[in-house]
Parts: structure tokens; C-alpha cells; sequence
DNA sequence: TTTGACATTCACGTTGCGTAAAGCTGTACA
DNA sequence: TGTACAGCTTTACGCAACGTGAATGTCAAA
């Protein structure tokens, strides 16, 4: 079975340009090239195609893809696992840009006159309030004044690093929110990873995680005013809409 | 206050070669140059700067920074809410490269095999993709739109226990067909057998049977690297196999 | 033999600069 | 005043992975 550069781009998809630079480069050379200067590719080189292809698929370079075809020893999963590192910097970075762009989106809409750190500081108040009101009296019970006091310390005390990483987290909460809001389903991928950051977030707040308290303050987000303007701003229901989510994600009240 | 590309470059932090592409591009002139030609900035290109540099931590592109700050009325939070979708855009990409990397990772690890479902549901969108491809114009203009998509409908809405009953159709046709090549006879009564139960399996997902379409089929057997992997897997050549016992059971190009 | 479809090899364009190369200008010091 | 040295200039290639012509050669059919 041989194919010429058209046969072959048709089979596999890909550009008969592609497939020239793929030579030039020395990825992928033909079989061989007849009288007329026509290349020729065998089955070797259409099987060869089909492992590039499936490599670039997965993001990873053609220098890298040329490594790791052109050595059989060379180990694949290496290199895909440092190719998934890289992946996942350039999301982090991803996520760092969306927070800033919200916070000049939400700047410069003026509605929010309130800067970061004063949010910040509301929002670190009512927490503690909060907490205190809700599990306040349990946990003093169970874990002693001490412990509860500790934990409100924890808040006050963050560092600035800290408190950016808590705004940063929030607008990724907000942004995540957003945009699973969109197709309103609170089980979706981008739902459950809403609240995932979510939890992310409190753990900056809570020394110990339970399910039943993370499941108990989303239910708050609706019935307290403050917090439900705080989701609503952008979209009405997103407080409900983060309920749910979080209902689901802890699997509690489903 | 007058700067020169040097002065400026280390006032904003940024290289005179970026300065100088900049002026290039025109995305910043300096205000004047001086009688040996060299560039001389001054406080209007340090606010514009400024301003430019902010959009670039963005990742606005310089293009979109030109429009922005070449117009005033320009409206800048638009620009930056469009820039907000690209980067969620980009977000999903990259989680979903991120999803198949992991994916291939534990794959080749060994720890998932792929299961037959999740290779029936490739197959279930390619048939459905090829369907198209080949026949859909031709049958779109014989039976119109509505008979098309209810057919494609049908194989998206597949009960699981159709599924289940393809799924050990796939696998009788496949077995069937690997004790039929041992005597190498495509019109032996064992292949011919295999083209039958072929034929029940393809019932699953056309509506209508044509001896042309299923002759047709076969071929592509051999000629798309994906169908002729799966075919090949145990026995090389099996699908020519395949497609020869089907055009003798079709009656169709011998 | 002409036509049309397909093949070939240059070579420029994309994005945002980094990095020489080669030469001119300005200033400090011997 | 000579010269060394820093700092400026323009020109232009390089990076990733091709897309997109342009100009030209080849093949089979009419």
C-alpha cells in the first residue's frame, strides 16, 4: 500500500503542507521518492503518522514528538507527565490572568468603588461572626474555647501573601461560577470544579473540613442577604445555583 | 521631563528593543527625534505606556491594545470582557487536554485499559461522522434533513441494552471472522456467516440496508487506518478479509 | 496536443520580541 | 586632541507550525 502526499493527508487529515514540513523537519520522511520527485509513503510511515498525530493531539511540541517516535526506548509517559506539568502552569498562569481581568473588569464598571482588601476585610469579619453563630456553641463544646479562638486567630492573622491568594481564589470561585452557570446544570465538570475552589477557599478559613459544615454554608449563601448579593451581582440565582453544586459535590442532600 | 529608549526601558521595565518595535508598529511614537536621530519620549508616551503595559499583563494582544488606547471612545471594559471569553476559551482547551493527557498517562501505565464501551463510544461518533460524510448529502437530498438527524438520533439514543447486544454482536462478528480466515476463503460459509451477523450489527445503526452502502462500508474498512486497526488487531489483514466476504455476500463487485 | 488536475519547490506572513552585526554619536579621561 | 568606551542607530535573522500564494513540472484523459 503506498500513498502519495494527497493519499495520504486525505487518510489522516492533515494538509499535503503539513505533511512537506513534517519531511523538511525531518519528523516524518517518506519511503521513498520516485522518478518524478513525487514523494511515497509505505505502511511503516502511515503508522508513524498516526503516533505523531495522536501526540499533537495532546499539545505536545513537534521537537518532543520527533523525540519521542524517532526513540522506541525513549519513555512516552515521561514524557507526557512533564508535558502535563507544563500544562498545567500555563493553566495556573491562565488563572491568575482571568482573576486580574475580573478585577479591572469590576473596577472599571465602577460598581464596585469597595477595593479588595476592604471586600476582604467584610468578608473576614462576617466569617468569623458567622462561624460563630452557626457552629459556634458545637465546637466550643467539642473542641474547647480554645481551640475556636485559635481559628478566629487563623483569620486574622493571615498574611498579605495569603489574603491575594484568598481574593485570587474567590474570582476563580465567581469566573468558574459564571461560566457553569451558563448551561445551568449544577453537576456539570465546571460546577463541580466551582466548588472544589470553593472548598479550596474556605480552607483558608476552617481548620478542619466537614462535609456537613461546607454543605450547611452554601445553604447560608441563599438565606443570608450579604452573601447572596455577594453571587448574585453578576447573575440572579448564582447563590442557589452554588448550593446545589456543593450539595452535590459533598453528596449530601443530593 | 525627557527620556531617551534607554531611560525609558529601565523606568517601565522593559527592553529598547521593545520600545523600538513599539514605535514600528506604531503602537508608541516618542514624541520627537533629536537631531542625531534618536528617540526622545515624554511624559504623554510614559502615561501611554503606562497604559499599554497594563493591557499586555492582560494578555491583550497588541493589536487590541492599539485599538484601546488609540481610541478614546474605545470602549475598554468590552474589550476586556471579550478578552475575559477567549481566556475561558482557552481555559476549557486546556482542561480538556489536560483531561486526555491524564488519561493517556494512566493508559499506557497499565492501570485503565480502555474499556469496550469507551472504544464503542469513538466508534459510535465516527460511524455517525462517516455516515455523513459519505452518504449524508445523497440521502439528505433522497429522504430530507428530518430522516437523517433521526437516524443519527437513533445511534446517540441507544438503550444499554442495545448497546450491551452491539456490543456482543461487534465482538461474535469479530470472533466468527478470525475462525474464518484460517482457511483463507472469504466465500467459505464461516465468513459468509460473518458477513451476516456484519450486516444484523449494521442494522443497529442505519435505517435503511442498502447492498451498496454495506460494499461500500467494507472498503472503508480497509482504506481508514481506524477501522482497520480495530479489524486487524489480532490478525493482520483481517479486514480485507472482511470487506471481500462482505462484496461476495452483497453480490456486489465480486 | 491541449487541458485540467495534481505535483513540486521557493518564500513570505503570522506574534512579540531576542539577539547579533555593523556603524554612528557623545562624553570622559590621558 | 586622541582615544576608549558607553550608548545610540538601522537591518535582519530566528522562534512554532504551518497557511497561502506564485511559478513551474508531471500525468492521464480528451
Amino acid at each position: 500500500m503506498e500513498y502519495t502526499v494527497q493519499h495520504l493527508g486525505k487518510l489522516a487529515g492533515v494538509s499535503t503542507r503539513t505533511l512537506r514540513y513534517y519531511d523538511e523537519i525531518e519528523l516524518l520522511k517518506p519511503a521513498r521518492i520516485n522518478s518524478s520527485g513525487y514523494r511515497i509513503y509505505g505502511q511503516a510511515e502511515v503508522d508513524r503518522l498516526q503516533q505523531i498525530l495522536f501526540y499533537r493531539e495532546l499539545g505536545v511540541s513537534l521537537d518532543s514528538i520527533k523525540e519521542i517516535v524517532t526513540a522506541p526506548s525513549f519513555n512516552g509517559a515521561n514524557a507526557l507527565k512533564e508535558h502535563r506539568e507544563q500544562l498545567f502552569d500555563k493553566r495556573k498562569q491562565l488563572d491568575a490572568l482571568i482573576a486580574n481581568v475580573e478585577k479591572t473588569i469590576a473596577l472599571t464598571e465602577g460598581r464596585v468603588t469597595m477595593t479588595d482588601k476592604e471586600k476582604f476585610e467584610g468578608f473576614k469579619q462576617k466569617m468569623i461572626e458567622d462561624n460563630e453563630e452557626k457552629y459556634g456553641e458545637e465546637i466550643r463544646e467539642k473542641y474547647g474555647d480554645e481551640t475556636v479562638d485559635k481559628s478566629n486567630q487563623k483569620i486574622k492573622n493571615m498574611t498579605q501573601e495569603q489574603q491575594d491568594e484568598i481574593t485570587r481564589l474567590a474570582n476563580e470561585v465567581k469566573a468558574t461560577l459564571a461560566e457553569a452557570f451558563k448551561n445551568g446544570d449544577p453537576a456539570s465538570e465546571l460546577a463541580q470544579a466551582a466548588a472544589g475552589l470553593h472548598k479550596m477557599w474556605l480552607s483558608y478559613y476552617w481548620n478542619e473540613y466537614s462535609k456537613e459544615a461546607h454543605a450547611g454554608l452554601a445553604q447560608m449563601y441563599v438565606d443570608d442577604e450579604r452573601f447572596k448579593a455577594y453571587y448574585d451581582e453578576k447573575q440572579p440565582c448564582t447563590a442557589e445555583f452554588l448550593r446545589d453544586a456543593i450539595h452535590i459535590y459533598t453528596g449530601l442532600k443530593k
